[in-house]
DNA sequence: CTGATTTTGAACTGACCGATACATAACTGG
DNA sequence: CCAGTTATGTATCGGTCAGTTCAAAATCAG
């Protein structure tokens, strides 16, 4: 055919995703993607079309690998409390360096709000597979008695949702695990029997 | 002395302070503040030295409004269940343009983090004065019994603050206002009696 | 080896970035 | 009315932005 990529793809938008978490999307210069990833820049728009295109890629990297996770605690084994418990605990991070980065979608709504493209579209399928994911593990938690009866599970699961992007903003406050993990306790105690 | 302003810095200061909420920090160029003030290039420079230095001045100006808001709440009649529910409340903006750009700290907080220099400083005032309000708040109502008992002041205070952060997040998220009502009633649920 | 196809590196594009220089305008104390 | 001082408007600064151009390099089918 022709000549062949000297790079990995992937393992290029997961540099560049690093890149975009460290500093934001308006501060990450194509410059300093070309950087992270080692590309040249005749590579990166070759490959990736524009800095819009790339951020995209990276955010969906980055959604994908997280709610992968995020979908295994909540498959493994326990009560539906205590793999919630479990998923809240995820999302305080043991490094400090990492915790201090919160998380790349948060982070992102915040700086871009919801834009009207794919970027948006990207978020909100995020936030879509988040709550759905949560309302199937507190119906199961309802059946299971781990968690109050007559709970509503859309409702609990913006409610979880919205402490999941509450620890991630008090991460990037530098807030101690120890009142993160305070907080996550309060939070399921309003649900839990 | 010498010739007069032509304008007020304070009015100047809110203008800025609307765009940078709108955009974000890095988004706001230094023309679009000229723009929204209404200033020349050099009356800007001339007030308020730098762009940092004027965002600092906004965000200021906007934890400033925003804290004795959420103070006279706080301080006004019912008990500190009551007051706590009105200051979440308070959180969950009427208006659906408004509420579409969150909070301006959170904002900042997630795009920036906590930076080191007088941004920074500002973030952390921020967040102990809330911490401080809503500590001592929590402390009353253990005392007027509305709270439960044995609930530890300061972490109730990060519970709250996070919630608060969170409710913001999804808000950005574009979030009903039925939705972040739902999870304002479930948050308290969990430190009322 | 050749020709078609693609990647790569380096130089470059116009636009915009934050910030400044400086002349002029507007004011006040004397 | 003038000297001193500050505010303002315009033009401009060097640097960086996202993105493009294009020739050289690398590959493979024939």
């Amino acid at each position: 055919m022709a000549r062949p990529r000297e790079f990995d793809e992937t393992a290029a938008v997961e540099k560049a995703m690093h890149a975009f978490w460290a500093h934001g999307y308006e501060a990450t210069s194509t410059q300093d993607l070309c950087e992270a990833t080692g590309l040249g820049r005749s590579s990166v728009y070759n490959t990736f079309s524009s800095k819009k295109a790339l951020f995209r890629r990276s955010l969906e990297h980055y959604t994908g690998t997280r709610l992968d996770k995020r979908q295994a605690i909540l498959d493994g084994p326990g009560t539906a409390a205590e793999r919630l418990a479990a998923v809240l605990d995820s999302a305080i991070e043991d490094d400090a360096d990492e915790r201090r980065r919160g998380c790349l979608v948060v982070n992102t709504l915040a700086e871009l709000g919801v834009p009207d493209d794919e970027v948006g579209t990207a978020l909100q399928a995020d936030t879509d597979r988040n709550l759905t994911m949560f309302a199937e593990c507190v119906r199961e938690g309802v059946l299971d008695a781990s968690l109050r009866d007559g709970l509503d599970p859309a409702e609990v699961a913006e409610f979880l949702l919205s402490t999941t992007s509450g620890l991630r903003v008090m991460a990037r406050r530098g807030t101690s695990r120890r009142s993160m993990h305070a907080v996550a306790d309060l939070a399921l105690s309003a649900i839990t029997r």
